[in-house]
RNA sequence: UCUUCAGUAGCUCAGUUGGUUAGAGCACCUGACUGUUAAUCAGGGGGUCCUAGGUUCAAGUCCUAGCUGAAGAGCCA
């Protein structure tokens, strides 16, 4: 390392004298951690989170990110001179070299005494925006650009990452395949919401036909484009063919939702799988979030138990929970009988309870939280209420759709058994007014060697919310798109 | 998009019935302190009270509109 230090001499004060410093391998905090204390020097890099001491010497609690942990920084002041020192402050990012001796404090088992200090890049602690305090988590979204260096969001981003990784361990672990889905998409048929256009036309001077409607003809793609708020159709070809796949990307939905629970680009995972019935499905569903959650609790523990303390005092509690009790499964039939039993003991809901519609948010939580105080699996509800691709049960009313319901979040997976029957399928498109020419692919794999296949979706970031316990989606992602929102 | 609530120092917030020079804690700066744990102690600096109108002798405070943020709802993962 071409590393200097510089430091005041004695007999000329102004004189600056700079030596090379030595060079080491760095170590991360999170492996410094596990060494028992030797005599060897070794190399630390990091971002001051704060700076206490006195005269004679400074503590300096450095973090790199590696774990939620700091490690201490111990300073003799007059070897250094109060002047170099000075910049060191919270936000800076130095590099230490030292020897790793057991602490002699009271907080933490080993620290390190600095030797060979090295500032590469100051934080003036006039107008760098984070404090050694707490900061509220709307402030720390007008500074998404700094906010990973927080406890706080270094502990949810690592924990995203382990996520990440436990579902394609987990779905490589149990045969399946990661396909890759298009996130530009031509068919505006995906049926799950308001899409993204995507264009290379010159907007200030968008081509006309004679009739004066866009002439898409002349676009990159030569009909209009958008970006995709669904990877299933492509998915339901992959699993037709290769059995069991998954997809694992960012997903687009234009919709206009102002809530804690909705982002405009988000992550979600799609498994696929043939020969699946809806059972196999729910199955599916269970073991996998189970899996995560438990991935979580193995993994985590350190970033865990900070969120538990910090921000949500039943976090680990609910997690166990989860892992380990069984979900319950009924009907939407069987869910609207108790909606309608808690309505005759009188409790009082917003909206009416009937069968044939759509469960509100408040039924949801009421079954979830109030009555089964349980994950629950909703299963086969009204045709009306669901897309046109779900397999319509024998009772031609319900179809084989299944919602997973979590507490505090809602609704996290929603999936289904899909619709084989080239005949009813068509049917159904036809139902919906959905173009039959943009769908022609799609049903070919009905026409050809068709199979009883389910999959679901599962929105990563609504994972994470439960994961976390946060309770805001902006806060679960590094750099969230929300309407009217595209900082950073 | 609808409903409700909020916007005062860098951050978190207090500010009475409308009444003189708008406060606190933390942060920052200066000083003290021989091992601290978001160190402590003493002192200091720091304000377009979100914006624009309006009511009033007088507005941080009341009214109207807008902007921004949050919560709930809808859409959904």
């Amino acid at each position: 390392m071409n590393s200097i230090r510089i430091f005041p001499c004695e007999f000329f004060p102004t004189l600056i004298i700079i030596i090379p410093m030595k060079h080491l391998k760095r170590t991360k905090i999170v492996d410094i951690l596990k060494l028992t204390p030797t005599n060897e020097i070794i190399n630390v890099k990091g971002w001051v989170r704060s700076k206490r001491g006195n005269k004679n010497v400074n503590f300096i609690a450095l973090n790199d990110g590696s774990t939620i942990q700091n490690i201490q920084l111990v300073v003799d002041v007059e070897k250094f001179g109060e002047e170099y020192l000075k910049p060191i402050s919270t936000g800076a990012c130095i590099s230490v070299n030292g020897i790793l001796v057991a602490s002699q404090g009271q907080g933490q088992a080993v620290e390190i005494n600095a030797s060979e200090i090295h500032i590469y890049g100051e934080a003036d602690p006039l107008t760098y925006p984070l404090q050694k305090k707490g900061h509220s988590l709307e402030f720390l979204r007008e500074i998404a650009h700094l906010r990973p260096r927080t406890n706080t969001f270094s502990a949810i981003l690592r924990i995203r990452h382990a996520m990440a990784f436990a579902i394609h361990n987990y779905f490589n672990n149990h045969g399946f395949f990661y396909l890759h889905t298009p996130i530009i998409t031509a068919s505006d048929c995906e049926g799950a919401g308001q899409m993204f256009q995507v264009t290379t036309m010159d907007l200030q001077h968008i081509p006309t036909d004679e009739s004066g409607k866009v002439n898409f003809s002349e676009d990159f793609f030569g009909k209009p484009a958008n970006l995709t708020v669904s990877g299933q159709l492509e998915g339901e070809l992959g699993a037709l063919a290769l059995g069991s796949i998954y997809t694992f990307g960012p997903t687009f939905r234009a919709e206009n939702s102002n809530t804690p629970r909705h982002l405009a680009e988000f992550w979600m995972i799609e498994p696929e799988v043939a020969f699946y019935e809806i059972e196999d499905n729910m199955d599916l569903a269970e073991d996998f979030l189970k899996y995560l959650i438990q991935y979580a609790l193995d993994n985590c523990k350190e970033d865990l138990a900070f969120l538990n303390q910090m921000w949500d005092k039943e976090l680990i509690e609910r997690l166990e929970f989860v892992t380990n009790n069984k979900f319950i499964r009924l009907s939407y039939t069987e869910g609207i009988k108790i909606l309608e039993e808690a309505v005759k003991n009188g409790h009082k809901f917003e909206f009416p309870v009937s069968w044939g519609t759509d469960l509100q948010s408040e039924h949801e939580r009421y079954l979830v939280e109030t009555h089964f105080k349980c994950p629950v699996i909703l299963s086969d509800y009204p045709k009306e209420i669901k897309a046109f691709y779900m397999k319509l049960n024998n009772d031609n009313k319900t179809v084989r759709a299944m919602d997973v319901l979590f507490p505090k979040i809602g609704e996290i997976i929603g999936g289904s058994q899909r619709e084989e029957s080239y005949e009813k399928l068509k049917s159904r498109i036809e139902e919906m007014n959905i173009p039959l020419k943009d769908m022609w692919w799609y049903l070919e794999t009905r026409k050809y060697g068709t199979a009883p296949h389910s999959g679901f979706g599962l929105g990563f970031e609504r994972l994470l919310l439960f994961v976390t316990g946060m309770g805001n989606i902006r806060d679960v992602i590094p750099f969230a798109r929300t309407p009217k929102n595209a900082d950073f």
